[in-house]
DNA sequence: CTGAAAGCGCTTACAG
DNA sequence: CTGAAAGCGCTTACAG
């Protein structure tokens, strides 16, 4: 085993000074072209590496990016983070990933150790026990300390920094409209509870669709789940009590339960219940019926938020204004929606 | 803004000299107890944190294990980067994760990228064109830096290093077994191409089964599929051409898509024909009906495999003596198998 | 054209 | 009990 090569090396090797193969590398024209070339060719032949962390620590940068999501297997913060490595790579960085786990102190941990020198910047998407503290102290304390930060998706308005978002109000209301315009009536809707940002304006968007269309609004339609491992019990329940004639979820799970349920009951799709899910992943894709959703662009808002992020750490003005870019969502029509005849 | 607090800072402000506040913020008895106790009040009260890339440079260490995988929106390595999280993080390291996009290139510079420094040791799954050229010169080059690695799922047999992986052929086994237990007479197989490890193995455990069973084998039955994007189109050429009571997939989505596929066709799930696939994910438990699997343990795969990497970082005695973990994957019967009546 | 020195933020063996 | 010095691997302003 041979440790790494190091300048130190090459210059006692080739009997220069440690600056002069420094340069030399850098092909700073300080060097005589002879030497530089000597030196550089050495360089090659036993393939020398700058050591990522001395540079770190004297360029008081680490070109790498900080990702902190609440869940890694979850379809959409996967497809976010691909989108973050993309364009990061492009760009130079490294990307170094940590889970909170849906846990407000992980999210701590995890922030305070990647701000000890580890990361230039931050994207992330809050845990929902921290939506649900209202406890932002470790954001503050890393914009405070000067490492920009970009939230995506669950973002806290509290916080001022840059943020992507999705139209998620909108997008609802467009997606409800669709279920209406096809000739449904009674729509249920199953979403989460309130304080996970996401879902309370989802839920605002079905609400105003409904009343839009001067569609009258039943509570009883409207499951709010709290924790996604009991969400078949619940969604069992609603169509145990209730009857309608399609089902907004609020997100691929609840949405692909709904109609698993609706076809054990023998329910055909989308003949007697129209499903759509916010959110295109896998299993839209691979249900069956293949189910229509909202398309939300996850490596999209990755890439924006990449983007953001590195532009914020190269630019020289220290400007304090910060964007929040809104992703729009599409529409994306399926088997389990159609016009009722 | 802030700038991070540093020592030089502290013993600025105390008066006292950078070494002294090094020594008392690490509480050595070296330094008297009023000091010590001053010193670490001041630093509590003014959040120092050290400065990571320092202590990584001084120690030549950095705590963070690199991760490569060939694509995060995939279920499978999803579980297994979890698995790697939980236990780095209770052990005190990092997880730094990159994707070769089952590129070979991007997985050569991922590599270089981390070796320079970033990190103490790999774990990483091989990309398919990696697999495919059979050039394995980036590992080799880690390991000879004296980098541990250790492979997961996709592994190469020319490289000596530790290695967790699954019992594919075995898993498979069973799993064709079962159907064939159940009272299957003709088992389809969709699989990869045979460059790709774990299709292989996989292959192999369907043939092992029939062949041990005394069924005859009809190349007819195996589809092989190169680009994961054109299953939809084999799999409907396989139902097209061929009359069968079984399939096994490889993979989820291979599994999932025959079952849609024979539903389309009209023919019940598991009365008509029975579906297993390989790797317990998120399609699975959500399809309709939901489906058999062999479960791979992704989560355990990867706390094993983290859990190798970091007994090798911190052992003392630098022993050449390298272990596969062979994981054991098991059945989960649910409603895409069902003994014929 | 080349090199000695200072410094990034830390630790630790060694003097005093 | 406290501090000056050397060093981790690099860069860069400054002498010569």
């Amino acid at each position: 085993m041979r440790r790494k090569l190091t300048l130190k090396q090459i210059a006692k090797e080739m009997d220069v000074s440690i600056s002069t193969v420094s340069k030399a590398l850098r092909d700073s024209p300080d060097i005589g072209l002879d030497t530089r070339e000597k030196i550089q060719a050495f360089a090659k032949l036993y393939n020398y590496k700058p050591n990522n962390i001395a540079l770190s620590l004297k360029n008081r940068k680490t070109k790498n990016i900080g990702v902190i999501i609440p869940e890694i297997v979850h379809h959409f913060f996967t497809t976010v983070v691909s989108g973050v490595e993309k364009v990061a790579n492009k760009r130079g960085y490294n990307v170094i990933v940590c889970l909170s786990n849906e846990s407000f102190d992980r999210e701590v941990i995890n922030m305070e150790m990647l701000a000890s020198g580890s990361i230039d910047g931050f994207i992330m998407s809050l845990s929902k026990e921290t939506q649900q503290k209202k406890d932002f102290h470790h954001l503050r304390e890393a914009i405070n300390q000067g490492m920009p930060l970009v939230m995506f998706d669950r973002v806290a308005e509290e916080i001022y920094c840059d943020k992507v978002v999705i139209d998620d109000a909108q997008g609802t209301y467009r997606a409800v409209n669709h279920l209406i315009d096809t000739g449904c009536k009674r729509i249920a809707l199953i979403t989460t509870t309130d304080y996970v940002s996401v879902g309370k304006l989802r839920t605002e968007g079905y609400l105003n669709a409904l009343r839009d269309a001067g569609m009258e609004i039943d509570e009883n339609l409207i499951v709010k789940i709290e924790d996604t491992r009991e969400c078949d019990e619940q969604i069992e329940e609603l169509f145990e009590s209730q009857t309608f004639d399609a089902v907004f979820g609020v997100n691929e799970i609840y949405a692909v339960t709904a109609m698993r349920e609706a076809q054990i009951r023998g329910f055909k799709i989308p003949e007697d219940i129209s499903v759509i899910g916010f959110t295109d992943g896998i299993l839209s894709k691979n249900s069956f019926p293949r189910m229509s959703t909202i398309n939300q662009h996850g490596t999209q808002m990755g890439a924006i938020a990449a983007d953001m992020l590195i532009n914020k750490l190269e630019s020289v003005d220290e400007d304090e204004y910060y964007r929040t870019e809104v992703v729009k969502s599409t529409l994306t029509e399926r088997e389990s929606t159609k016009k009722k005849s």
